[in-house]
DNA sequence: ATAATTTTTTAGATAAGACTAAAATTTTTT
DNA sequence: AAAAAATTTTAGTCTTATCTAAAAAATTAT
């Protein structure tokens, strides 16, 4: 009953990898450390060492001893796959089966693995190609390609300076359900009032309504 | 990376040992011999040994030593969940994804252990509450209840008599493409001309038109 | 009823993926 | 530039789920 993998599938686990190496990369750039990946995966650097070098082998990454790993071409395709995966799945979980964008993540993370290749060329089309997933993340098209967006940190705004909330930093529960509670959500105008130098909270007019917000919150929210 | 399980949750393997058994059990009654689940997953007699001690302890089934194994009202109530899961899948990929019935197998095998307790209701609801699957078998609702329907192999049918087709014995990808090659569908009205008796064979009429169907077909085709 | 056959279990091995502890290497500090 | 600290790798162990081979039990045939 062990499922059968092709030299060209990956597991559960390796897919992790790939995903977690790929949002590395678009932060800190090519050469990711054996540390950073233990930590995004809340796993052991001994556990990564082991997993790099088999990935290595697969082609899908370049690693060098002390010195880090890079995808390549190949691995990159797949990961940017898997990203596309999961946000197709989150848009269906908001828009057809009334998921709030706070609850999708965790099943997501599941239905990013199943492998099929028509499934998710026809979820696309069903959702009629989403160009974003609920939290503003781009979704890539088939091809791996997708739209880079204009946006920055709510925390970079100047005082008396409008924006619009056009994406999060952070899709963890806890933070979307405190923004649910301060009625902030993609498409909302705000406007940022005060800076408190001494601890970079904010003071912000949002549906015409004035709400202080520490750094921070101000640091996970992207604005246009 | 470990996926965390709690003590009421199941690993894929063991979720697809309850689903064997299960199955099983609908048609052989209690009493599943070690032989037989390793035949239906093509694995080997040990693997099973080793794997029925092991839900045993977790209470899913009862199991005494060369004597087989019976689900207990928890284990039945554990694979009738993931046959919901799977049959209701199935309705997804036809209705809203265009899959075809003999492609869904592969797929709604992964998607049924799939952990989330509103995305399966959810789905119920947002297919409508379906009844059958798109193979003719009944889907449980939310409580594991279901319609039992009464059908028979199309085998059975007396000469000149004629039946309503509402199921396939066979969901395999081959065996349903033969069915649409031959337009042979739920619904469709089958009346049985002759019969041979020598080898079983049926001559059937079929949207008028005049077919024979081997022993091996008309044992895989429910009718009403 | 005994022998032959089939089924089931036990015992021991293997692979994937994780872990701990210690060694090796690199980086930072003094 | 050496010492201290941090990071990374190696070596060996563990768990889950599998396997093979052989032993034990049950069933079937003679």
């Amino acid at each position: 009953m062990t499922s059968i993998l092709f030299n060209f599938m990956f597991s559960l686990s390796e897919e992790n990898y790939l995903k977690s190496i790929y949002h590395l990369e678009a932060i800190h750039g090519k050469g990711i450390s054996t540390n950073s990946i233990a930590k995004k995966l809340d796993t052991k650097a001994s556990s990564v060492t082991d997993m790099i070098k088999k990935l290595a082998e697969k082609k899908v990454l370049v690693y060098k001893k002390y010195q880090g790993v890079s995808l390549t071409v190949l691995g990159r395709k797949e990961a940017t796959n898997i990203v596309r995966k999961h946000r197709l799945w989150e848009v269906f979980l908001v828009d057809k089966l009334n998921f709030s964008w706070d609850e999708v993540h965790d099943v997501a993370e599941q239905l990013e693995h199943i492998k099929s290749p028509k499934l998710i060329d026809e979820l696309d089309v069903f959702l009629g190609f989403p160009k974003m997933d609920p939290h503003g993340d781009p979704i890539p098209d088939k091809e791996g390609n997708f739209q880079k967006i204009e946006k920055r940190l709510l925390s970079t705004l100047e005082e008396n300076k409008t924006g619009i909330c056009v994406g999060v930093n952070d899709s963890s529960s806890d933070f979307l359900k405190y923004l649910d509670k301060n009625n902030i959500s993609l498409g909302q105008k705000i406007k940022v009032l005060s800076k408190e130098s001494f601890d970079g909270s904010l003071t912000i007019l949002i549906h015409s309504k004035e709400i202080t917000i520490s750094k921070k919150i101000s640091n996970n929210i992207y604005i246009q």
